[in-house]
DNA sequence: GACTAAACTGCATATGTATGCAACGGTAAA
DNA sequence: TTTACCGTTGCATACATATGCAGTTTAGTC
């Protein structure tokens, strides 16, 4: 790889970064305007202008007028937060998420937010480091009142799963497992998932069957592989190989250089996500010269965008995500309305895409 | 396409989901304590409490000590929504985002959220759905008192920059154009990565150039090919082919046919972003049978993260994101800090990196 | 026109925290 | 011992809004 630096016009300034001409500065306002100077502009009470914009309460047509004229001429917007403190309710849901740069999470990232702002909320988000624990965020987000919480992607100490719940923030895991009291969880049923690959394989024939795990330690990989290998033994079959991954494509590509150096050659190999299918298939065809699914099969699990990029036309295990987002936002969302704290787990079915990676399905 | 659905346990709640058992509930505090609750409980004044948390304010250790422990054992957490009445400091930034699965821009909103984090603040997402401008946002975010505004890929209109000024919220345009006063802008040298890439081109001697623009208006693509253009004109060259996307996959794809099917094949092709890229290469070499770069080379425009899979290999311009991110939230912060108003324009140069997708540069 | 009910309005107070100001105590200097 | 000073502390108030309550206006009915 080669790396050039592309010209850059003047480059006087630091970095080589180049600052065009200012502008005219605009005038400031001193002050934001408050409700009150809103009433006196309009020559009612305080309490009037609060009433023009909180939705449902009893104030005249006339006033009402009077009130939004007089909003427009200062731009006045009332103050979420001052009225946060009032009423308790900040409209305000934090969402933690471990790696948004994986493309699962931010497709998540993005329904959550517009599922919420539909509903009048708004999204304050949490990134976290890779080998962060979510007790910081937690902590922070508490000080800002936050009405919920999302967790995805992120493990939750007990300590702070108990905070959340003595402070009155319902927390809702996404694809997490929850193991402690008083959190909820909506996920994908990876066992059910599982098992539908392994009927596939069964159906199509495969009799050297491989495994490839996303992480060592999550229960989301884990219940992928424990769904598809006892489906296997229910039908009569096993697990040839296995090789261990990270959810990553280059962890991917590994595992497929080493399950194909191995004694047992695979004809089908079922990856826990989609990002090391597309790893294994790359290498599959392009290192080391095989057909797939002529000489070998591969499913993931996701459904990424690019899975029908015919360079992959990945057969795979989708997970409902709009699905699945709207459900865990309505849970919370009832949790806040009804203080509601009784735990529920909700499990979403995968649906099986079959598509080229494997061959066609025998009539 | 075939499409199964997997098999999920029990089925009887509506949609197919599958509800687990509940647990017990817990004991909810009856309100959130506050810093008066602290203060009564250690003995000391509410403002102790509060100069307690803040950091760097006159307080014994002795008090510190004694309200330390009081607020644990409440669970008491400072109201920041609170303290942001009173300081005008919500520490708060608004983050609008048009199009977040766009693996650019999540990218984009995880960066922005490390670093908004690590500096003390926090992100409030705002996404649009792709026709929306970003009007509508901008009003609900005032009404928060975000502390800035960071506009990715979205619209702002005249009024809007206007209101944000005059309310003293800054503004700052990512990868945009600021064409308002009082606005702010970061974004990479699209013109002159343009002309790398016609550099490239000519070093590599093609003779039948084509582009592929990503969007009809928007300046962004624009940019690109003007840099583009105007570079081989200089250099004795000159487009021969174009054609129009709209930077997805599949237009890409559309966009290799159409100029295949052209009255001049082109021996190059310069694409405005790595996704439509990728689209061409894969229509190039599966669907039309060619070799990238024996029959024709292809350059995207953003090094995604998939640019180095081997199934592409793209030679392609890097966006600085790291460093443009750093600079759009450091020049955020310091408005913030200064309350200075005067607009700047912060180009940041682009890296031509040269990938198997052309040919070796000779030497 | 009188009476009743409903719709509306303003007053007063509450929310949780920051901060200027004055008071207090202790220490060091004179 | 007196004075000055600094580090602490609490009081009182401000921030911007919501809302219960009582008073006032309006409409509706006879």
């Amino acid at each position: 790889m080669t790396k050039i630096r592309a010209p850059s016009g003047g480059g006087t300034s630091p970095s080589g970064a180049r600052a065009e001409a200012a502008e005219k500065p605009v005038e400031r306002i001193g002050r934001r305007a408050s409700s009150l100077d809103v009433a006196r502009a309009a020559g009612v009470s305080q309490s009037a202008v609060s009433r023009t914009f909180a939705p449902g309460a009893a104030v005249s047509e006339h006033t009402r007028a009077k009130v939004k004229a007089a909003a427009e001429k200062l731009g006045y917007k009332p103050n979420a937060l001052a009225s946060s403190i009032i009423t308790k309710r900040s409209r305000i849901i934090a969402l933690v998420v471990g790696d948004i740069e994986n493309p699962t999470y931010s497709k998540i990232v993005n329904l959550f937010s517009l599922h919420f702002q539909a509903r009048g909320y708004h999204v304050l988000l949490f990134s976290l480091k890779s080998d962060d624990n979510a007790d910081y965020a937690i902590d922070e987000l508490l000080k800002y009142r936050v009405d919920g919480v999302l967790l995805t992607a992120a493990t939750l100490s007990e300590a702070m799963a108990q905070a959340c719940a003595r402070l009155g923030a319902p927390v809702l895991l996404y694809n997490r497992y929850a193991r402690h009291s008083g959190v909820s969880a909506v996920r994908v049923d990876n066992q059910s998932a599982g098992a539908s690959v392994a009927d596939l394989f069964a159906r199509l024939g495969f009799r050297r069957i491989g495994f490839v795990a996303g992480s060592g330690i999550d229960e989301t990989s884990r219940d992928r592989e424990q769904g598809f290998v006892d489906r296997l033994k229910t039908l009569g079959l096993s697990l040839a190989v296995r090789a261990q991954g990270d959810y990553s494509f280059a962890s991917g590509q590994a595992a497929m250089h080493a399950l194909w150096a191995g004694e047992v050659r695979p004809d089908a190999i079922f990856l826990a996500s989609d990002m090391m299918a597309f790893g294994a298939i790359s290498t599959a065809r392009i290192e080391l010269g095989l057909s797939v699914p002529g000489d070998v099969s591969i499913v993931g699990f996701d459904d990424l965008p690019q899975a029908v990029w015919p360079v992959f036309d990945l057969t795979t295990v989708r997970q409902p995500q709009v699905a699945m987002t709207d459900a865990a936002a309505e849970l919370l969302l009832a949790k806040i309305a009804s203080q509601e704290q009784r735990a529920r787990t909700i499990l979403m079915p995968g649906d099986l895409i079959v598509r080229g990676s494997t061959p066609p399905i025998p009539a």
